[in-house]
DNA sequence: TTTGTCTGGACAAAACTAGGACAAAATTGT
DNA sequence: ACAATTTTGTCCTAGTTTTGTCCAGACAAA
């Protein structure tokens, strides 16, 4: 009698080797293994001959606690929770990022937002059916209004990004048409463009170069991850999608850019993702950081972690690693 | 009796760790001790190993000095006061900076422009330069520049326009790289999906639906169309590129589109151009026209005319067909 | 056979703590 | 305007806790 399981969605059935759940998550076998050593993090079920088997739940479960490490917590705090407990804490931490140098949040005073527990689903809501009517100009009120209630990096984790999933989804179940996607899609490239118009311009930010591979059609992620850093002072160099490796080192080179962010969305599976990173990396000055991101990296974990691509969990993860990189950076030039 | 914590709904329980606190404030962990060391800014608890556990008060706490600080109060000054304290300086100072360096930009001195007589080639040139460069900022600037000195519709067809081709042929000759005109197409495709933003909305606007049809990748052609229409009183539909037949007509009805437009620019002998067409024109209302438009065009000709589709010569063409096509609906249904 | 997983323990890196040093920046006094 | 003083951010050392990785020998799977 499957009852609850069709509802919870989350099968609790066990069947998942360790090392699909290291793939999946990001995380060593080693390391899943000292974790449940020393804290139960996860239970796994066992084979007759003791191997672990996981379920879909334990993986969600150690998904949720690495983005919680991510975000600054500490195993010992988080390893009790619960599945649920661990999504507010997670979502909690990723409303109130941090803050960086720029005004907005001087404009913005910033007791506002702990005391207004806005419901970030209903504005999705609103947004899908305004797209679901074709109403653009109403898409576009609402997505100019969700911006000013939170901070851009907030709101591109907690809005735009699941809006985009949503989106897909319905379009993959035929809740939507293919023409509501596309003009989704083209009204936020639209959007998500003219963020990065807002921030001041020096002359002395380090660059990045921003940009998807070839056979990478889906720019939005790129782009938001372009207007993402453009806020904590990086100089976004973005190309678009669908760049090839040779390319991307040539510009990076020109440009004399710091660093390379990638995103990869669709086609997961495309043998074109490992050529065009491995030749990215090998042709790549070492000091220069390769930063990978999107729902197909989780199909090519063991790669990107043979070639040391780094690649955060969250938009969050990226803003901060990307950021403690420059600090460093600097730190070593001045020294 | 309520207590302070209803009634300021801050949580005073202490389950922070550090890192997490520096995260959400922009501070260093270094600074927050250093801070506590000397003026008891904060005075977290501590777990039984002695780490730091700071509650959700003493980060609202620690993110308002930082605010205090950047708007150039003194740590002595305000680290001893309370909460509520903080917030009056805090909102106080908000009221007057923020007016300091925004404004240089903004009196951009405006008789240098109208006086120079520039020829739209050295625009362009400068503009291809800057590519060539890998110089964006310096890209957009001539960009907006450029917009200044002229009406949109003359902009869009003396200078966007032939730098599009010019890109365009350079990359084919090797003169500029691929990374170098992915760079101007994505740099291009946000400046021209801003300008549709100018417009005012009224919700009387007759809606034409604009794309490309399956295969045609290329949407700048599009997206400067809708630039185009949305001048002269239109509301473009915009659906990005790449769209099937099907999904246009789908489209045109759900919206109440009057006109649709397509821009064809490359692969010019793609075999889907004349099936897409033609099932496009077969299962639109025979009341809607359809525009097209772009590079492509030539080698379709007789199919083209063959089907009843308007194909303006120049964007200002279609400019004048649009309109004079709405203006004659407009007297059919007053009459 | 070769490869992968298991347990238990060892080890090293990273992160945190306390206390203090130091230099740049801001403020004050003359 | 200049020097003295205070304030402030960063860094250092040394000891502790927490966390990630590695190893060895046994067993299971391909």
């Amino acid at each position: 009698m499957a009852t609850l399981e069709t509802i919870s969605s989350i099968d609790t059935a066990a069947r998942h080797p360790i090392r699909l759940v290291a793939n999946r998550t990001g995380l060593t076998v080693d390391l899943i293994r000292a974790w449940e050593k020393r804290y139960h993090v996860v239970d796994p079920a066992r084979s007759d001959t003791k191997r672990r088997l996981y379920s879909d739940y334990d993986i969600e479960r150690l998904r949720l606690i690495r983005i919680a490490k991510q975000n600054g917590r500490r195993l010992v705090d988080v390893a009790p929770l619960t599945l649920e407990e661990l999504r507010d804490v997670v979502s909690e931490d990723s409303r109130y990022d941090s803050i960086t140098d720029n005004q907005a949040e001087v404009y913005r005073p910033s007791w506002t937002s702990p005391l207004e527990a806005t419901d970030a689903q209903d504005d999705i809501d609103a947004m899908l059916f305004a797209v679901q009517t074709m109403d653009q100009h109403r898409f576009d009120q609402l997505l100019q209004e969700g911006l000013v209630k939170q901070s851009l990096p907030s709101y591109l984790e907690t809005v735009i990004g699941p809006l985009l999933r949503e989106i897909g989804e319905s379009t993959r179940l035929g809740k939507l048409r293919i023409a509501h996607e596309h003009m989704a899609t083209a009204h936020l490239r639209t959007f998500i463009g003219a963020l990065r118009f807002r921030e001041t311009y020096t002359g002395g930010e380090p660059k990045i170069v921003i940009t998807t591979p070839t056979g990478q059609l889906h720019e939005l992620g790129a782009l938001m991850i372009a207007a993402l850093v453009s806020v904590d002072g990086w100089l976004p160099v973005y190309l678009g999608p669908n760049t090839p490796a040779d390319e991307i080192v040539a510009c990076t080179n020109q440009s004399g850019a710091r660093a390379v962010s990638l995103s990869l969305t669709y086609p997961a599976d495309d043998p074109r993702i490992a050529t065009e990173l491995t030749r990215l990396r090998s042709q790549l000055d070492g000091k220069i950081p390769v930063f990978v991101g999107g729902a197909a990296t989780a199909h090519h974990q063991e790669l990107i972690s043979r070639l040391g691509l780094e690649f955060p969990p969250t938009l969050n993860g990226l803003r901060h690693s990307l950021n403690a990189f420059r600090d460093r950076q600097f730190k070593e030039q001045t020294a």
